[in-house]
DNA sequence: TACGTGACGGATG
DNA sequence: GCATCCGCCACGT
């Protein structure tokens, strides 16, 4: 089962566009089994040639997740167009799904 | 097998 | 709006 659910939770974000991002909440509601932060483990323990754009996986409210490679997360969002208001947050029309 | 940890979220004060 | 607290459960040791 958790097999199965790593794969859903991969697959999910394989599947945000460029220039979006998701919340872990919304990706523990898709996959109906994870909770946030059983997706945020395993978005820690991906292997290491992934090819998953992690960054697009913010916490809730559109702020970072407080962990180590937050401030890359940053800059990777923002060369894909994603916006950051004054306080850090990205608004709510960046979000997917819609 | 059992237990502590944590890339969260929602409720509460 | 910010600071805490607590529930959640997959992971790693």
């Amino acid at each position: 089962m958790r097999a199965e659910l790593r794969e859903q939770v991969t697959t999910i974000i394989a599947s945000i566009p460029a220039g979006r991002v998701t919340t872990y909440g919304r990706i523990a509601k898709m996959t109906e089994g994870a909770t946030a932060r059983s997706v945020g483990a395993v978005l820690r323990t991906l292997p290491e040639g992934h090819r998953l754009p992690w960054f697009r996986v913010v916490a809730a409210g559109g702020r970072l997740a407080d962990h180590e490679g937050a401030s890359e997360q940053r800059r990777l969002l923002a060369a894909e167009g994603v916006v950051f208001d004054e306080r850090g947050r990205i608004p709510a029309h960046c979000f997917w799904p819609e």
